[in-house]
DNA sequence: TTGACATATGCCAATAAAAGCATGTAACGT
DNA sequence: ACGTTACATGCTTTTATTGGCATATGTCAA
């Protein structure tokens, strides 16, 4: 089978770059359209169709203005992500760290066995 | 174009339901291949190669332990997508949604043109 | 050394995501 | 009414990802 939907979640909907590149513009506050085709660099098309999907989960509401659509963030949509990282914070906030430097010594015979393939 | 690569960064490795499934088993410790296996009712060799994804991307760490390799999380492989959140914090922590409420209704009259599709 | 156990890899088929480009639809100006 | 502006949608092609299954690699035990 392939991939799962993008459209599905989220953390889907955000793991493309382009997605996040529009998110934070609107970051700024509410942008037609027009201006995110602008700052993105992205074709009109393409800037749509990822909008479309960021408001399918829920990340991004739209307004209609005239002939134009103003987008703007709903972090709401966000929450989940936030809410599921949150739960791995304590493993980098504590001193698991100190830990960490341990297991990296018995690591280290892996030889070029890491993560950069 | 294809979808950015998988094993591009953290954002797309956690975009896989089934590997957000092994993270958080792997919260809970130090884990074999077998134990993640078992817990998460994956074919084996789909377990090994979700593992390298998040090897790869530097979410996970290995530690070798006779002919078993033992995984666990490095929480600092998902601090990038923490961090990312993290600036839509204030966006629903403060109080903007008393305006969502009022954009809601502006944008109610769009019908069913929701994110629900 | 031979075989069982633990894990990684290779190859295949199926799926769908994303870009590109053309076109549809709706609102504005004149 | 007409053309233009603003945006959405449809279709096609390319490419990556995923599962399934077989198999390679490495380790332990007898």
């Amino acid at each position: 089978m392939a991939r799962a939907a993008t459209t599905a979640d989220a953390f889907n909907a955000v793991a493309e770059p382009r997605r996040r590149q529009i998110l934070d513009v609107l970051r700024g506050g509410e942008r037609p359209v027009g201006d995110l085709v602008v700052e993105t660099g992205l074709a009109q098309p393409q800037v749509s169709k990822h909008l479309r999907v960021l408001r399918e989960v829920g990340v991004v509401r739209v307004r209609e203005d005239g002939r134009r659509r103003l987008y703007r963030v709903d972090a709401r949509g966000l929450k989940p992500i936030h809410d599921w990282v949150a739960g791995y914070e304590d493993l980098w906030t504590e001193r698991f760290d100190a830990l960490d430097d341990v297991l990296d010594d018995l690591e280290r015979d892996e030889g070029a066995d890491g993560h950069a393939e």
